[in-house]
DNA sequence: TGCGCCGATCAATCATAGTT
DNA sequence: TAACTATGATTGATCGGCGC
């Protein structure tokens, strides 16, 4: 078993989480988006200075929350649910804007 | 199979996060790598992922520096020296070239925040 | 009709960070 | 401190689309 690991040893070597925060808009982007978490490059570029990321880094955190997520659909439940109602709430402070606005400013 | 609740809903924001969509069902066929015999494909579909030798690696990293794209001469003799089918060898270099793109790119742009606000 | 390439993604695994 | 889990990165290989 000479399987030089050796290669290795030096890119994945100090890794360092991403902030909470960053995590918080990657998520609530994955859970809005949950039937189809497929964000387009410019999505990506978008998130990734939301996050102050680079986009490989987003294109790997949403390519490992898939697969993760749908090889075990249960133990994301609690998180699922966390995200769906934080974005609905923001979506409800949206429609209220756009309520808001439609009646301050419009024909 | 066919599931029939979509009739009109917002681009985002689901409201039920237990449902299952299409791309959590998406399966991979397994990797066809079968070996390489001199009677043509031998041996059962290799379904696990190749480990390629250091040696290997070397070589197909030397040949990379050497010219990006291969021949097809050139494949079929680097497939024959280093024991790896044309497919392993035309899919390293594949690879091998977008993960020099990542890299360009990656190292041009991340070390200038220059963002005016706005 | 087939092949190689691109770009995106999958899926398994590595090594480390964080938690228990 | 050890054992276990969560997570970011790497990579051989697949998928769909394009051009020749």
């Amino acid at each position: 078993v000479m399987i030089l690991r050796s290669r290795f040893l030096d890119a994945r070597r100090k890794r360092r989480n991403f902030s909470k925060q960053a995590t918080e808009i990657l998520n609530e982007y994955f859970y809005s988006h949950l039937s189809n978490p497929y964000p387009s490059e410019e999505a990506k570029e978008e998130l990734a200075k939301k996050c102050s990321i680079t986009v490989s880094q987003v294109s790997n955190w949403f390519g490992n929350k898939r697969i993760r997520y749908k090889k075990n659909i249960g133990k994301f439940q609690e998180e699922a649910n966390l995200y769906a109602a934080k974005t609905a709430v923001t979506a409800a402070h949206a429609v209220a804007a756009a309520v808001q606005n439609n009646q301050t400013n419009s024909p | 199979h066919a599931s029939h609740q979509e009739a009109c809903r917002s681009p985002a924001s689901e409201t039920s996060p237990a449902q299952t969509f299409d791309w959590m069902k998406v399966k991979r066929n397994p990797p066809k790598t079968g070996k390489v015999g001199e009677y043509g494909y031998v041996g059962q579909p290799n379904a696990v992922r190749t480990n390629f030798t250091t040696k290997q690696l070397t070589e197909l990293e030397k040949e990379f520096h050497f010219n990006k794209y291969l021949t097809r001469a050139r494949r079929v003799e680097i497939a024959a020296s280093l024991q790896l089918n044309e497919t392993q060898v035309k899919i390293w270099f594949q690879n091998r070239r977008m993960k020099q793109k990542k890299r360009e790119k990656e190292g041009l742009l991340p070390i200038s925040p220059a963002t005016p606000p706005g």
